[in-house]
DNA sequence: TTTTGTTTGAAACGGTTGTTTGAATAAGTT
DNA sequence: AACTTATTCAAACAACCGTTTCAAACAAAA
């Protein structure tokens, strides 16, 4: 009932790799189609192992969200911070960085998993009945975008950089859902040549907003 | 075992209600969180219809999914043909009209849902063995907007044409499945300006990537 | 060693799932 | 009318789900 209730911090090795399970597994199926089962037998412990360590499989769950939405966010708002601390930050820079850094889990399958997708799934199916994706870590990731975004397209208005920040998130969520999909019907593509085509394709766009009246 | 053996074309009413019920809750809450009880019970039929009239759950879906594509690609492909055929077409007439018949679900929620939304749940989580979407209407929707881009912007390529058939599907992506969620952390924005946004901005990308060696 | 608290194990519980069954009803034909 | 087919219905089926139980194994401290 009152799982880890001393030992507040860690328990030792099964609750790291049931989240490393979790995230794989979640990622790639679904909660719904994830079962406890599934889980423990690729953690390679016992079923009531989720029960005992986080309470349930909704809490592994939501532990696991939370642990991968922090770890991306920070990894990708270092990014923004290396690009616009640089000597001449231009707008291709920022993009490109920006694009490589989603979507590199498409090529090279090691075990990156790419965020988005999570939130996509969580999104379609909510499983939290609490304000389904942290609003801090991604709230503040929006407002590096934009503002990094104002700070690189003279004219831009914050407004607009919003709408530019949507843009640009469904760009990168395109591939990252459908990039197996168009390659099993041939139209086949390298990542690097999506990135180089959503560089010039995005830059273009958000200039023209910009100017926009 | 032998549904609708004989009467091959129409079982006159319970067949259509559930069919329009499927298309509903399926895309409403998925596959897997809509239970054949469910449907019936919101058809108003017994829990066996669904087996007897489509042989299982599974075909009920594919049933609906593939009737609902045909539908909106359809509707998509006219409404390309009558913006081509225009005296005048233009690439910014021609991404308005295409936005606002996509996002059309958007807004003033009538009946009205996305494909792209149902083909994003398929493609997470695949429900048919068949190659999933029917690739008839979809290669035929792709072609149809490629030439169209082809033909509206000078020197457009063909396979240039197609990345941007990706980013303008990513663009459209976003505002249906996040516009709720960014409206409930209070970035609500109407869809009039999102698609007047979105038109400015893949214009110019477009025409930049045109231009691109 | 004995004691104490934490972690694992196999089995079972209650609930929901999609599907099947077989009788009852409706519709259609001769 | 009788007979045949198509459809509906309530009930039951088998399989799976997340969770609970409680005894066994383990660790660390006394």
């Amino acid at each position: 009932m009152d799982f880890q209730a001393k030992n507040g911090l860690s328990t030792p090795q099964v609750r790291e790799k049931l989240l490393d399970v979790a995230e794989r597994l979640f990622t790639e199926q679904g909660f719904s189609h994830t079962s406890v089962r599934d889980l423990t037998k690729n953690a390679g412990c016992n079923i009531a192992a989720v029960n005992y360590h986080f309470g349930g499989k909704d809490q592994l769950y939501k532990a696991m969200f939370h642990r991968h939405m922090d770890r991306v966010f920070a990894k990708q708002i270092a990014n923004i911070n290396k690009v616009m601390t640089s000597e001449s930050p231009t707008l291709e820079n920022f993009l490109e960085t920006t694009f490589r850094t989603s979507l590199e889990a498409l090529d090279s399958s090691d075990g990156r998993i790419p965020v988005l997708k999570l939130i996509v799934r969580e999104n379609l199916n909510p499983h939290m009945k609490e304000k389904v994706v942290k609003l801090e870590s991604f709230s503040n990731f929006l407002e590096q975008v934009c503002e990094a975004l104002v700070k690189l397209v003279p004219g831009l208005s914050n407004d607009r950089a919003f709408l530019c920040f949507c843009s640009l998130q469904g760009m990168v969520l395109q591939p990252l859902l459908f990039h197996d999909f168009y390659a099993e019907i041939g139209k086949n593509v390298s990542v690097d040549i999506i990135i180089n085509h959503m560089v010039d394709f995005a830059a273009a766009g958000i200039r023209a907003v910009a100017k926009s009246k």
